[in-house]
DNA sequence: TAGAAACTGTGTCCGTGGGATACAGAGTAC
DNA sequence: GTACTCTGTATCCCACGGACACAGTTTCTA
């Protein structure tokens, strides 16, 4: 149960370190890669409640304990796995501005979130960030390079961004659960009480079935990039008034 | 650990259930809300992790297993736990516009996922709303109506404020501990790696140092605010046109 | 070429935490 | 007063993360 203390120095050891030379002894059967991706097989099915270094290492045909001798523990484990399991950036889409590369690169971690809804719960709490992460950063960061945004402000909206992806994956992760999305479960609810929540009432009524796919992300993303262009477009005419 | 389970049944009479009628037996030494407060008191300082059973009960002066008669398991206290720590929404600030209203709602709820860091973690999994999170929600709503905006409209702004809210208050969490914010490991990490993450490199040497408040939330909120303006301004004036 | 050293995988053990179950006492309805 | 029902408790079980010592294997060195 101890998925608190992760082991700061390892971890760094275990995303940045290099293979290593020739060393002695018996030649490791595993490798880091399979022990993630074996895990990442295993919680993208289960969850992170199903992950158990037990499965992991019945997965992989050894002891529990061999694991141990690759990974300090389970929630390295899970930083590894996250950092394999969101991988490297795609390239940008060519010859796009910086609306294009934006909508490409939050759709883009969008579906790397969809893919894996235990992600979202191992990105909570404060990690050490791996090499994959920092590349996906640096896109948002390179991509608004030159609009007159300030480096904290490109930071700024790079967390806005990625945080709507991994919401809205969560979403739809749980909208392909059998219970049909949450506006059903609303309306049940709301149901019976409409004096209580008269505006969700109307709102839930004038909704006529389940959008079919990703329609929160594209309306958030809009609005999200809207707003990026009205702040670009008077920041460059403030700038321009002012020489 | 078996804390993916939820009995919904169950979980939607313990938040929306009443107190009930007279009944046979000793009375009840404890409340839903008195077992609630203690876990909430607990996962505040210890967060999810060192919220147990047990703490629980000792700090009530009972045994682990009296919680039993009143919680059926630990996922649904923490669902208790959830809907009691965001409490009824306080009222909206008389005379606002939508936008001052959804402004204001947003810092409120990023004040409650702040003083509550667990709530996040709580909140990834799909789940049964209580009738404070509908209420929450009711208000978004509320303040969107007349806008033009359909009813699923307005639904995917709620997410989208929640969301940001949500995942800024996570941040801010983490600036609390000695690390002194993010900004500063991601200059550690990119130090050494600047032809990797010119960009971000950057960026990074144009921050000054570590902004004081929730400027990331100021800066996301503002950007989402002015999507959305836009999208209702131009909604607005199609409709005119049409006319 | 023979240790010696270092590394890998394994078996065993422990602590902790969630939860089931059976039971004894307390309070209420008839 | 008696039967019924509900509460809190004690005991038990199992799953899981992890420590530790040991045996086998490979490579470096004298």
């Amino acid at each position: 149960m101890e998925t608190g203390g992760v082991d700061k120095r390892r971890l760094y050891e275990l995303l940045w370190g290099t293979p290593g030379g020739p060393r002695r002894g018996p030649r490791p059967t595993l490798t880091l890669d399979a022990i993630a991706r074996a895990g990442i097989a295993i919680a993208d099915t289960e969850g992170l409640e199903g992950l158990t270094m037990q499965r992991v290492a019945e997965s992989l045909d050894v002891t529990k304990m061999a694991l141990y001798r690759y990974v300090p523990g389970k929630a390295e484990l899970v930083a590894l796995m996250l950092e394999t399991a969101i991988g490297e950036p795609p390239p940008s889409p060519a010859g796009a501005d910086w609306r294009g590369q934006l909508d490409d690169w939050t759709r883009q971690i969008f579906d790397r979130f969809r893919r894996h809804p235990w992600a979202h719960v191992a990105t909570v709490a404060p990690r050490v960030p791996g090499p994959n992460e920092l590349a996906w950063l640096e896109r948002v960061v390179a991509a608004l390079t030159d609009t007159g945004l300030t480096g904290g402000e490109q930071l700024d909206v790079a967390v806005l961004l990625v945080g709507h992806a991994r919401n809205l994956a969560q979403h739809s992760a749980a909208g392909t659960a059998p219970e049909q999305g949450r506006e059903a479960a609303f309306t049940v609810l709301v149901r019976g009480r409409e004096e209580r929540f008269p505006a969700l009432d109307a709102a839930l009524r004038s909704i006529p079935a389940q959008p079919p796919g990703d329609q929160a992300l594209d309306f958030g993303l809009a609005r999200i990039l809207d707003g990026i262009q009205t702040l670009i477009t008077n920041r460059a005419a403030a700038s321009r008034g002012r020489t």
